[in-house]
DNA sequence: TTGAAAGCGCTAACAT
DNA sequence: ATGTTAGCGCTTTCAA
């Protein structure tokens, strides 16, 4: 491995010098720069980034902390996230937790060990309550449990998303609608939306699967009287809701109308194209990495508090007028 | 921050013996072994990697250098390596390329600096032919491209892939299909098992848009004679094929048969669902990385060579037997 | 079995 | 504008 002192030597100076030369000082002499600089192209210098840690005590690292990759969910915010820190020069440690908080604290442990500058952390609800104090900032993103949190958050209003798809409901005129879920607060937000509608709601639990949408949809369509609508908390549970409809010989939107949340690419492909209300998954990693590298170049912990990301309904071919 | 020298003052001995005990050397006495440890467990210590690192000049992290996550096919091999990594007490730090050879290079080069103990690239065609040397073991894999390389590559065999599918194809007596492409190996394959048939090629470029397939299976559907069959080669493409048939009232598989590559998981559950044949990406990642940290470990670079996959097809509803 | 000394490659603080 | 000294927190000798 090539060091500074080699450069030093070969350019006839101090590594004190290469060392201001490559963190661009100001008051290195245009000779002396140049004769580091070729010094450093000829020996094909690269700076050693972990010594350069161990003197500064910044890695230049933020690690990410995702319950799954395998979701696009996920996926998204993590390149996202990655582009942020690409741009400002720092580097991207992932770690996935699995939904599995033991996990996660072990991440957050030894996170702690690598020195990173600071932690993002997407939740899914499994982020353990009692996390012990951490030496960097951390901030968390996509959070939907109710309950509080010592930490900041920027997360998206999941109770509105499902307020809106309720709403957009309502205003069709449906009247009897039966719910695909696994998240509360969504479900709450479409309920409130929905007044005194009828409504029936099949839990399911954790899943990415299809086709327990698929399932969940056909117990809530067997019932009399049928529903006019179903709503999903996610697309994917309401694509396989759209299934169970074409398997019943149910016409969507015409018999039954279906409606989603998140607006996953596929949401726009399918036939009939999924109405949904998007989730901004790509600008909530944004705001929360700038939250964290904010508090990260200031040396503070980041500002306390809620921040809330506002959704849009995608209103597409999927849901239409309660028949009559 | 609490240093060794912090832990070894509490527990009364010197800091090596601390790090004896955090490094598990056997000859430690149980007395002294239990005071530092209450030392470490008061404390709340965790050792510096950094400084660790600095020291062993090991760094446990490997760097995973993808062209993009946003695609599922990247996103889970990201996961399995992860998942590995994690068993083995190493850290994976993840830099996206986005399809283009200059950042592949800037991230060679930063990983370079980080000292990473070895790094994995996932390519797609983009890797630059001339990197330079670079001070770990790296291992390439999903590489498609004809041309070889100075690293050692475990990917799929695309070429065998196609084969499968035009096989398949053959079999059921199609003489005439249309091909909606984007990857010249996978052509190939398709091309050798379909023997004499008159094949229509329609090149799309690199996409993972469903639009792209629907577009291009419209312009080879209604081409005289028709095809009555179409490959294409990913399923994003075959799914966006069928839209197409549908669009123009063909019916699948009756009057044109539809067959892509890859495997993703909405194949399965579309309808009606496709046939193609699957990618082992998974285990192409376990493969690939295996590889890399043997290398890691025994301190040489990794047997050069290329590993082929092989590859599965899963016959389903999209494809059946040529019209008459 | 434990301790003391040196050094990993860099930056920071000071001296020149 | 450049050189000198010290030290980041750990591991690796080597000595006791």
């Amino acid at each position: 491995m090539v060091t500074m002192l080699d450069v030093a030597r070969r350019a006839g100076v101090t590594k004190q010098t290469v060392s201001n030369v490559i963190n661009g000082r100001t008051w290195v002499s245009p000779k002396t720069r140049a004769k580091v600089e070729s010094a450093i192209a000829e020996l094909n210098f690269v700076p050693n980034l972990v010594a350069r840690s161990l003197a500064t005590g910044s890695t230049q690292t933020v690690g990410f902390i995702v319950p799954s990759l395998a979701a696009t969910f996920y996926a998204e915010m993590v390149e996202e996230v990655g582009d942020i820190l690409d741009e400002q020069n720092y580097h991207l440690l992932i770690a996935s937790t699995h939904h599995d908080s033991a996990r996660c604290a072990r991440h957050l442990l030894s996170l702690t060990g690598r020195s990173v500058d600071g932690v993002l952390i997407a939740d899914d609800g499994t982020y353990p309550d009692d996390q012990p104090a951490v030496n960097f900032p951390s901030v968390m993103c996509a959070r939907e449990s109710e309950a509080p949190i010592a930490l900041p958050v920027v997360t998206i209003d999941y109770e509105h998303a499902g307020f809106l798809a309720g709403r957009h409901l309502a205003e069709l005129g449906h009247r009897r609608v039966g719910m695909v879920s696994e998240h509360t607060r969504r479900v709450a937000g479409c309920r409130r939306a929905l007044g005194d509608a009828e409504i029936d709601v099949i839990e399911v639990g954790e899943s990415t699967e299809r086709s327990v949408g698929y399932d969940a949809a056909m117990a809530a369509l067997t019932r009399k009287p049928r529903p006019t609508a179903l709503f999903a908390t996610t697309d994917v549970l309401a694509l396989g809701a759209i299934d169970a409809a074409a398997r019943l010989g149910l016409r969507v939107p015409e018999d039954v109308s279906v409606v989603g949340l998140d607006d996953i690419s596929e949401s726009r492909s399918h036939h009939p194209a999924l109405t949904t209300v998007a989730f901004p998954k790509r600008e909530m990693a944004r705001e929360a990495i700038k939250l964290l590298l904010r508090a990260v170049e200031n040396g503070e912990p980041p500002p306390d508090g809620v921040t809330l990301l506002r959704t849009r309904l995608m209103d597409r071919a999927s849901s239409g007028p309660a028949p009559a």
